[in-house]
DNA sequence: TCTCTGACCGTCCGATCGGTCAGTGTTGTT
DNA sequence: AACAACACTGACCGATCGGACGGTCAGAGA
């Protein structure tokens, strides 16, 4: 149940934090109570503001915490070897499966993210968002540098159409359960990681060439 | 600066629905609060009960009315002749142009889907989630009617790589400004529209055939 | 003219918010 | 045993929360 790894002291502050964990990723930075994380961690509300100076710095700690740990992980889905192809399905399945491992924490960054923007981002330090980016675009650096990467594409892009899609079906997982040409793959990420993956590395556009041929202007 | 396309009745509660977009697409439900959608809207508090029966029941018609003007409006973009990766390239633009041109909406409408996924989506009506959910994948379905997608590629994964591409670019928009690989697409979003629709017809991965041959093996 | 309706406002309520503070264990060091 | 350092608590603060309530006022229908 426990998301944090390191068992930093142990005691005291840690139950805090990951109290505050939970119900931050579960309902926001205002829809929590510093006495609703007090009584999870079993605390009285007074011992939270021992632990930390105020609501915030618990809440910015907790996506430190997160955010470094994202970054450590992402680090070590890109340690396979192989061809492009492999490597770029071991890196969804890795992102993917970090993603549904750590959902709280994974939950906390995206909200603050995709929220905030550049706001709470420029108290945070950048360097941990920077280098998170540069650990998720190693895989396609790399790719451009062998001559594995579509020429004239941005390996950016790569990284944005790469990312987006494990991120957003993340976030909609619960959503397209309802939805019938969905439920497969929100049963099974592996099944969505394999499509993805060949979806991402041959394109969408038909290329046999029948009656259309619209998949070479873009050099 | 108003959002909501029709003039409704002109007066009195639309300035309160205005106002509640605005607040609450930026700062979240649990971040505004009834006073301050009032003093925005230029009203007494009590009013706004007086028009809406609860703070939750204004927010559920502000998500509503968003939802069904998505859903016009993402129609309208479909509307587009020509072969796949045109409309294609039409729907992506008229994606994006709609998330910029009504970011408020948009952003609110994103916050709910993503964050609360199913919960609140059963007390709204599934129906617009739905009825969205078709109108996007209409281009999608009709290019693997028409033989334009590629063969083994499910039509549902392909609305997923391009919207996500959309939809997150849209709400990491200010954080890409400060990352330098990124900075002319958040400047222009026509560019990376290009970017992105080349790169999902035409794939990521090098086709030309020189040393590894890894695009081959999806199907 | 009388009445009814609906938009609108000012005031008040109990609950809860983030945060402070004085004080009580508990623990380790000397 | 004395002491300092630290973990922790309960009582309390001013502010604000969502919402209720009674009342004013303009206009429509009779």
């Amino acid at each position: 149940m426990l998301e944090f790894s390191p068992p930093q002291t142990a005691t005291g502050g840690r139950l805090i934090l990951q109290a505050a964990l939970d119900l931050f990723a579960a309902n926001g930075y205002e829809g929590v109570s510093v006495n609703s994380i007090a009584e999870r961690a079993g605390v009285c509300k007074s011992n939270v503001f021992h632990h930390f100076a105020s609501k915030e710095a618990l809440y910015l700690e907790v996506l430190r915490t997160a955010s470094l740990e994202w970054g450590d992980d992402i680090t070590e889905a890109n340690h396979v070897e192989g061809s492009f192809s492999d490597r770029l399905r071991a890196f969804i399945g890795g992102v993917l499966q970090r993603l549904f491992q750590r959902p709280l924490q994974s939950r906390l960054m995206l909200r603050e993210i995709l929220d905030n923007g550049a706001l709470r981002a420029e108290q945070m330090s950048d360097d941990v968002y920077q280098r998170n980016f540069e650990m998720e675009m190693a895989i396609f650096r790399r790719a451009q540098a062998d001559g594995e990467l579509r020429q004239g594409l941005d390996p950016a892009v790569a990284w944005m159409l790469t990312m987006s899609a494990c991120l957003n079906f993340f976030q909609i997982r619960d959503l397209l359960r309802h939805i019938p040409s969905f439920n497969h793959y929100a049963e099974d990420p592996e099944i969505y990681a394999d499509q993805v993956c060949a979806g991402l590395l041959g394109g969408i556009a038909d290329s046999s060439g029948s009656d259309s041929r619209d998949a070479g202007e873009m050099s």
